[in-house]
This record gives structure tokens, sequence and C-alpha cells, in this order.
DNA sequence: CCTCCATGTTTACAGGAGAAACTTATGAGG
DNA sequence: CCTCATAAGTTTCTCCTGTAAACATGGAGG
């Protein structure tokens, strides 16, 4: 993927490389079990090396993590700001992505949520999962300014819709939301029940 | 706590006594990174010991699951079926009753629902887990009967229910309900919202 | 009273986190 | 064009963990 150059000792960008090594590695196992020494031993370095690009271990799972809110405010940015589709269609379109993520990507999608992507450490780290929640904030205000949304105050929604779409998507990547529990479409009928909640024509 | 006696060789309920332990720790550390030599230097036996009782650190972790996944159902089903309330008042008591357990009990919480409490890999883990989640499909079907719930599929209705209350629980553990962002009083606010979409009278 | 076995302990090993001391390529200033 | 300070690697070391295997013990049943 990137070994392009057989560098010699100096490996060019070695945090990139790290960082690819470890997504994967996340990817594959979908856990973050892994160890700081086999990344670098897949990474081909030594196993002392990482600790010139980060602290420690929770460091790098904390990068991973910002990159996961980033990648996953973007996939949701775009799902729900797309043309032609009624705001409750794009309300369903943007949790259907959050969803989607999280089922591609389990390993992160459970790293980003988790207490060793701790948000206290990493303001950086605290200020990209914020701005992923903002991403919502923006369409439930369009949703309440047209008419569509009931008149309550946003933060209240706000949470419910989050904490929907977050418990979803965890039970989903939990192998919860089995057929005979949750029904076929699980989803989208939990989505439809919130949905009722929240918009004004029920 | 048990030391009442102290025991020469044979302990006499050392499989408690380290879960008594482990689960002290869960609740002082919140999060169980805890080591098992740890365990049983504080449940002053070898490090050898909790072989004889585990197969290895996951099935213990596995056994603090299920305790939790008991605890929780037997917390929720005492408020939810609990006299003189309505079946709106029994759903937000039940609802709070889980946040609550899960703010007492954070990292006990998040193991519960970690991929390291792997259901599939202890059949009477995920009947325990079922056990609970069978608590909930109970009211609901109590509330259609009696009218106040919309007559559709009550599975949609479980998975609303279920992904916003473990939503709002794992928010509320890692933070996330800031006043800021979801106002003062998320919980009631967002279960107001769920509620407005599972009730007949809107 | 003896003997067996569940439940302890001791010992051993492979591997990880991270610190410290050492090495090497690079690029900025003379 | 040299040189040398430094960033970015490596080696080596210590302490710790999980887990296996061999050994010890004491209480229950014959």
């Amino acid at each position: 993927m990137r070994e392009t150059k057989d560098r010699s000792y100096h490996h060019g960008d070695l945090r990139h490389a790290l960082i690819d090594t470890a997504l994967n590695m996340l990817a594959t196992d979908q856990n973050w079990t892994f160890t700081l020494r086999e990344v670098a031993r897949r990474t081909g370095v030594s196993h002392a090396a990482p600790y010139k690009h980060f602290r420690d271990r929770e460091e790098l799972l904390r990068e991973l993590a910002r990159i996961g809110f980033d990648q996953l405010a973007e996939t949701m940015t775009r799902a729900m700001f797309s043309n032609g589709l009624t705001i409750r269609e794009r309300f369903t379109t943007g949790a259907q992505a959050c969803i989607d993520f999280a089922f591609r990507n389990p390993g992160l999608y459970r790293l980003m949520f988790s207490a060793d992507a701790d948000k206290t450490a990493d303001p950086h780290l605290h200020d990209t999962a914020m701005r992923t929640f903002h991403v919502l904030l923006q369409l439930l205000e369009e949703g309440q300014r047209d008419g569509s949304f009931r008149p309550v105050p946003i933060s209240g929604q706000a949470g419910a819709c989050w904490a929907q779409v977050h418990g979803l998507a965890m039970l989903a990547i939990s192998g919860q939301l089995l057929e005979e529990k949750v029904g076929k479409e699980p989803v989208s009928a939990a989505l439809d029940v919130l949905l009722n909640g929240l918009c004004c024509n029920t």
C-alpha cells in the first residue's frame, strides 16, 4: 500500500504508516487488542519506533478514533445534505449512513465510543467528535424552521436522535438486532417510531 | 467483606471471592483493564489459583457481565412493575432505572455490552441478556393491549426503545450528555420524544 | 486410618509496555 | 562543500502479564 520505497533507516512517513497498519488490524480483528509491537512489526520497524510518534499505545488509539469521527462526519454530511430529499428522508438517510458506517467498521466504531478513546485526554479528539454531533443539530434546526419537526427544544430532540442512532449502531454491530427479537427491518422500523415522535404530522 | 476466616490453603469459596474482588476493581477503575494476577493478589491467593475456577481472563469477564445483566433485569423489573403507574410512567421509570444502573456501574455496564463479553461464547450469558430484553417486551405488549401504544409490530417498537435507552445510557456514562449539547434534562426530554412516537394520543 | 481429588502453590516461559542509551541520515548554517 | 545538531530509528533492559505444568495439601468417603 505504502511500501513503494524500502526505506533505509528513515522511513519517511512512519506516523501515517503506523496508523494505516493499525487501522487495518482494527478492521481485520474487529477489536483493538493488537499490540503496539505487532503494529511496528507489520510496518517493518523496530518495536520502539512507534514511541517516537505516539506517547503510548493509547495515544495511537485516540488518533484512530479521531480519524473515525472525521470519516463518520463526512459520510453523514454527504448523506444528509444531498438534494431532492424531504427532511424526513434526509434524517433516515443520515441515520442509515451512521449505522452503515458502524457496520462496515465495527472495530473502529466501537473504539470511537469506548473508554479507551478518552475524549477528556485529547481536546483534538473531543472537538472532532463534537463536530460530528453538529451535523445532526444542523438538520434538526432546518427541520424545525420549515415546520417539519415539532417546535420543542432542539437539545431534547438531538439527545433522542443521537441516542437512538448510536444505540441502533451499537446493537447492530453486536449482532443483537436479531430478527426474532426486533423484526426484519429493525433499523427503519425503529427510526419510524422515533420520527413519529419528532414530526408534526403524526 | 468476606475475609472472616483467614483460610489456610483451601479458601472455601474462592470463586465468589474472586468475582467480588473483580467487581470492586471494575467499580473503582471504571474499566476492566485489571489483571487477573492483581485480582488474585487482592483476594490473597496465588496468581494461578483463579485458573481453577475460570478457564481464562475472559471467562471471568463474561461471568461479571452475566451478573450485571441479572442485576439490571431485576432493577428494571422492579421499576416497571410497581403499582399505581400509567403505562407511560412505567416506561420512563424503567428506562430511568436502566440509565441509573449504567450511571452507578459504568464499568460494569460498558463491559456488559462490550465485545469482551462475547455472548456467542457463553450461552448462559446470552440467555441472561435475552431475559433482560424480555422485560421490555412485556411492557410493550401490555401497552398495546390496553391501547396506550400504537398497534404496530412490537418488534419495531422494541428495537426503538432498546436502542434509545441503551444509547442514552452509553452517552450518559461517556459524559456526552452535556448540558450545552442536549439540554438540562436530556434523558427525560429524549424519552418524551420517543414516547410521542410510541403512544397513540400524541 | 488411608487415599483420592478438588483446590491450592510454585516454577517456568513467551511475549508486551515502555524507558534509556545508542546510531544514523538529513538539512541548515558556516 | 563540510559539519554537526537533531529527528527518527534501533538495541537493550526491566518489570509485568497470561497461561501451562508440575507439585502440595487437606477434607470427604471407603
